[in-house]
DNA sequence: GGTATTCTACTACATCTGTAGAAGATGTCA
DNA sequence: TGACATCTTCTACAGATGTAGTAGAATACC
């Protein structure tokens, strides 16, 4: 399942709401889009096509919710981008990431602090 | 400066070594993706046209290698995602891969150490 | 020098993506 | 019940992408 640029756009004004109809995602859009309505359901027709999202009838209206969810569409993407770019491996993506980007101190404690979280839940789960 | 899937592979055997001719390139492709040597052409073609990679004739046969470095490459493709899926911050890219990628002790001692490493160059930096 | 090999440039074509109009179906309010 | 407003479905169409064939130019080998 593999989403396009525009695609994303719809999915993410949908995660946030759900369900709901193609004129309330059409509101919630970025106005720079600029977007006809129709441009709206059409993305919406084909991600329905694709299984991304659920269509419902209400009445004349259509109702849409994910069904796909944002964790699952973002894994996705990540391990799409690991593959292409970076061997197919996670390590060499965060080294890279770390690398690269400037961590404002903040950033970095937070990612220490998952680091150690997630360490801890699995010691727990060991037990 | 947006690559394809295809573009991709084309670009990471040519990182691997350059400058190279198509046929080099086509030998040191993935055998299953089982390409013709035409396409390999035409997308060198593209890649070409786009600016991503230099042509330029040996005799009768192009030469080619890169313009984009990898490490552009990445970054390019990895600001595009967190755009598309993580409201434009690394940080929450960041934060769903530790959180999300069990990470091997290595791994962790390793990230651990990249961003301690980060941080002292910065410190240095500032003296 | 002639023939086989290998390149290159050009063209082709199906599918996917981005974008949207047209026309008909349905709802709504006076 | 008619006149708008709004939805839906269909169709369209240009540009990007994946994939490759053809034909002619350059090279190589005998």
């Amino acid at each position: 399942m593999k989403l396009t640029d525009t695609e994303w756009q719809i999915m993410n004004v949908l995660w946030e709401r759900y369900p709901a109809t193609a004129r309330g995602i059409a509101e919630r859009l970025p106005k720079e889009n600029n977007w006809a309505y129709t441009t709206i359901k059409t993305l919406l027709t084909r991600l329905a096509e694709k299984g991304a999202v659920k269509e419902s009838k209400k009445g004349n209206t259509s109702l849409y919710e994910p069904i796909i969810s944002r964790h699952t569409a973002r894994r996705n993407a990540l391990k799409s981008l690991a593959n292409q770019a970076f061997d197919g491996a996670f390590g060499p993506l965060m080294h890279f990431l770390v690398e690269d980007q400037k961590l404002t101190e903040n950033q970095k404690q937070e990612l220490l602090t998952a680091i150690q979280e997630q360490d801890k839940r699995k010691k727990e789960s060991v037990k």
